[in-house]
DNA sequence: TTCTTACATAGTAATCTTTATAAATAGTGT
DNA sequence: ACACTATTTATAAAGATTACTATGTAAGAA
């Protein structure tokens, strides 16, 4: 999967380098859904010189050969996941984690939406949201 | 539809000012998706002296009576939705205009979510991505 | 109507995320 | 090893949103 990728770099003419690498890795092997941020954060530690600039950059090429996807939540920041397959996410309301599922992708409201509004379709994007069982637990208690 | 609007203020408590009126009365007339700086922009020659943190303010007790809904598409800033019934939004990836269009409400996507995640659902968001008729039209002409 | 009080506004500063810039550094093919 | 160019770093800048405080004002009570 990582190996899949950095061929995938490669062939667009993108070079590796050992921070390009190591945003990389985090987002394969993560399964969270991290801001840029906390891939900064994570990397600290291996890359004490880093700049977020860097992470940016990163997260930008890896958009444009189509290794990540970006989502805007409610949140302030953007959220980058590493692409696998096709999945939708929920999102707890509270403590804001994001997690997949799987459900049947939704090609017919594309079609639709192109028919009712004359649109040339891309893409869509769907999330739920609601409370996580732990926030869920967390909430029942307080009460 | 405005009239409801601030009866449902009253009810929460929330005092009706000018300037909070205004910003309501566009929402409701303009069916647009502003930002914050559009609805600034647009009630500047109204309100001379209003400040960008009134916009800002009077669109977050909107979202908390339920009047109004944020969405974060791609671009840097938010977009603002008076809620009136159950629609989607296609949105053109190349102007960024913003188009309603009906379609059955997904309510089966959310409980399927719920049994898989153990999440308790409280909604769902779904945006539909392409070029609009006239970004098309200039594209192939462009060509 | 006048008074009172809490909420709203204006104005500004501050914060946070993201992008732009320029100089230094380092991959990669030859 | 060399040369070319992408990449990184460091910092500044831009843009959106929030925080804060003094002033103003809506709305109910007297």
């Amino acid at each position: 999967m990582l190996d899949h990728a950095v061929q995938s770099l490669r062939e667009h003419g993108v070079r590796m380098t050992p921070q390009r690498q190591a945003i990389l890795e985090y987002l394969v092997t993560e399964h969270s859904h991290p801001t840029a941020d906390d891939i900064y954060k994570a990397l600290a530690a291996r890359f004490p010189n880093m700049s977020v600039a860097t992470v940016y950059n990163n997260l930008r090429v890896f958009k444009e050969v189509g290794l990540v996807q970006e989502m805007n939540y409610g949140d302030a920041s953007s959220r980058f996941d590493f692409v696998t397959s096709k999945h939708y996410h929920i999102i707890c309301d509270t403590c804001g984690k994001v997690v997949d599922f799987n459900y049947p992708v939704l090609d017919e409201i594309e079609s639709v939406a192109s028919q009712l509004t004359g649109f040339k379709v891309d893409r869509h994007r769907l999330e739920v949201y609601g409370t996580c069982p732990s926030c869920q637990s967390e909430q029942s208690q307080t009460h």
